[in-house]
DNA sequence: GTCTAGGTACGATTGATTTCGTACTCGAGT
DNA sequence: ACTCGAGTACGAAATCAATCGTACCTAGAC
């Protein structure tokens, strides 16, 4: 039940041409934006985000995100819990989620 | 003489995936990071990076940086310049820079 | 135990990006 | 006019990244 916590990169040793790699591609980085945008940060399903593409490049992004140190996966077994690791990200790249969340303000349709 | 400055994409038209995406090769983020961090942001010669590449590959990194918006290319014919497009690139996307300038005082060995 | 929904592992394919070889252009200097 | 240094154009090779098909695993519901 409780979920085991997919291992990433220490705050330390997060790198910043790792980071951009990872937010280079829009389906991340479509993510990601939602994440910075949600102060909350509460964990959010895997299949939240509505991604037009098949489960195991969801997978496969997912893990890229996590390597970068971008975010925590809960792993549950037959599902899994994404959590944006705001503190890390903010204290080794201040404004870089700052970015991303104009980034969601600017693409979110207006309503 | 007067050279003749090779077009990119307005302030409005500058897009983060693009500049993302520029941003997510070593070799032209180690140019950004230098040009960030020269608050003088003077005109620089295109060799004056100490790229360890050919030539042909330079010309191709710095047209993907100044069709990201980045920098501007002064073309003289004979030689080029670059120059940080820092005003537009601070207006667009505030604390872009600051990022940049960090890496490149992490990436600098100290002397 | 069986079934199902969500996720992963592995491999193959496709597409994009980086890189460079060859040939060419341009302007400055002699 | 000739040469030289710096840069570009074009195309090919090589490398890297995104995507998916098939098969498999896991926890929960029945």
């Amino acid at each position: 039940m409780a979920g085991t916590n997919l291992v990433g990169p220490e705050v330390d040793a997060l790198e910043l041409g790792v980071v951009l790699r990872a937010l280079a591609d829009e389906h991340r980085r479509s993510v990601m934006t939602e994440l910075a945008a949600d102060r909350t940060d509460s964990e959010r399903g895997c299949n939240s985000f509505a991604l037009p593409i098949s489960k195991q490049t969801q997978t496969h992004h997912f893990r890229v995100l996590r390597e970068a140190g971008l975010i925590d996966e809960i792993d549950y077994g037959n599902r899994k819990g994404i959590r944006l690791r705001r503190t890390d990200v903010d204290s080794r790249f201040p404004g870089l989620l700052a970015l991303l969340e104009a980034e969601h303000r600017d693409g979110t349709a207006p309503h």
